[in-house]
DNA sequence: AGCGGTCAAGTTGAT
DNA sequence: ATCAACTTGACCGCT
């Protein structure tokens, strides 16, 4: 069975995540900067349980976390400890109530740092921020019972088989809460699945195949060759992601994302394996809702 | 109440 | 050398 998954926000059901700016909260004094960050994060913890929720009532069974959902907590000049908020034992256990709900109701959750978390960059004050953030999330991953944190692999800075050795020298010693949860998927510029399956495998993380980013930046191996291959990184379900162009692979930029899936760009590879596919779609749930639709009306009728 | 400018971060590639 | 793109809604502050 495919567990379908939901990535961070709703189009249409009313459940939001707040978040704030570096730059309003240096205007705050001390006082009124944590109160108000204690505000938001209390707020998205709710948010967070209230999506759970949404999403197991309309079988969809994972989620993905938006980063900002304690906003700013690894910022150089602004970030905080959860400990140091106001009401920080109700935000944390609001978080634990989200984890046991999903361990009873069999959601999966995770997290997927932005483009700025990289592990590859030759600038060590780059990575060491890159650290601290994995660590923040990997911390709420723990809270919330995630089990995955997917990165990309970075640039090339100019030599990717030095920049990937790079890369696997820093995961292996990244402290285990982070490499436990570690994923690297695949991107649409400068890494394949072709590139990434090899550091998979030498260090055993898993690989997140990403099969629009795939098709964007093509490297001869197959869809259905680069499936089992990424399958075979996987000690626990696996994780994969969809999505469909916003034009059409004609168009000037395929890379941009559609409000929809074409069910045209689902490899039917994937319809009888057990693994979880987000769905990288604006309309969000309702994209989710309709890929499920098509693909049952399609292979009904085949 | 509504709207517009703005928002932490890095890297690449177009101009 | 500079700057948009990547992706992206939600925030604050001003009218």
């Amino acid at each position: 069975m495919i567990r379908w998954g939901l990535c961070c926000l709703f189009r249409k059901a009313p459940i939001k995540f707040r978040r704030t700016t570096a730059k309003y909260l240096s205007t705050l004094s001390h006082v009124k900067r944590m109160d108000y960050l204690s505000e938001i994060c209390m707020y998205n913890a709710k948010s967070l349980f209230d999506a759970l929720r949404f999403c197991r009532g309309n079988g969809i069974y994972a989620f993905r976390i938006n980063s900002q959902i304690l906003p700013l907590k690894t910022h150089p000049q602004i970030g905080y400890g959860i400990e140091s908020l106001p009401r920080a034992t109700e935000i944390l256990d609001l978080f634990k109530k989200c984890g046991a709900y999903c361990r009873r109701h069999n959601l999966r959750t995770s997290f997927h740092p932005d483009q700025f978390i990289l592990l590859s960059s030759p600038d060590t004050d780059v990575t060491s921020r890159s650290i601290a953030e994995l660590q923040y999330q990997a911390e709420v991953a723990r809270w919330v019972n995630a089990d995955v944190v997917n990165i990309h692999a970075g640039g090339a800075y100019g030599d990717k088989a030095k920049t990937l050795e790079r890369l696997a020298r820093r995961i292996r010693r990244l402290p285990l809460t982070v490499r436990q949860r570690l994923t690297l998927e695949n991107d649409d510029r400068i890494y394949t699945p072709r590139d990434l399956l090899i550091v998979c495998e030498k260090l055993g993380i898993p690989f997140v195949y990403d099969v629009h980013h795939h098709r964007c930046l093509p490297d001869g191996q197959g869809i259905e060759e680069t499936t089992d291959l990424a399958l075979s990184t996987w000690n626990r379900e696996p994780l994969f992601h969809i999505s469909s162009p916003l034009t059409s692979w004609a168009g000037p930029n395929p890379r941009k994302h559609h409000d929809y899936i074409d069910c045209q760009d689902f490899p039917r590879y994937w319809l009888p394996l057990d693994i979880t596919i987000d769905v990288e779609a604006k309309a969000k749930e309702l994209a989710v809702f309709k890929l499920i639709q098509d693909l049952g009306r399609k292979t009904r009728t085949e």
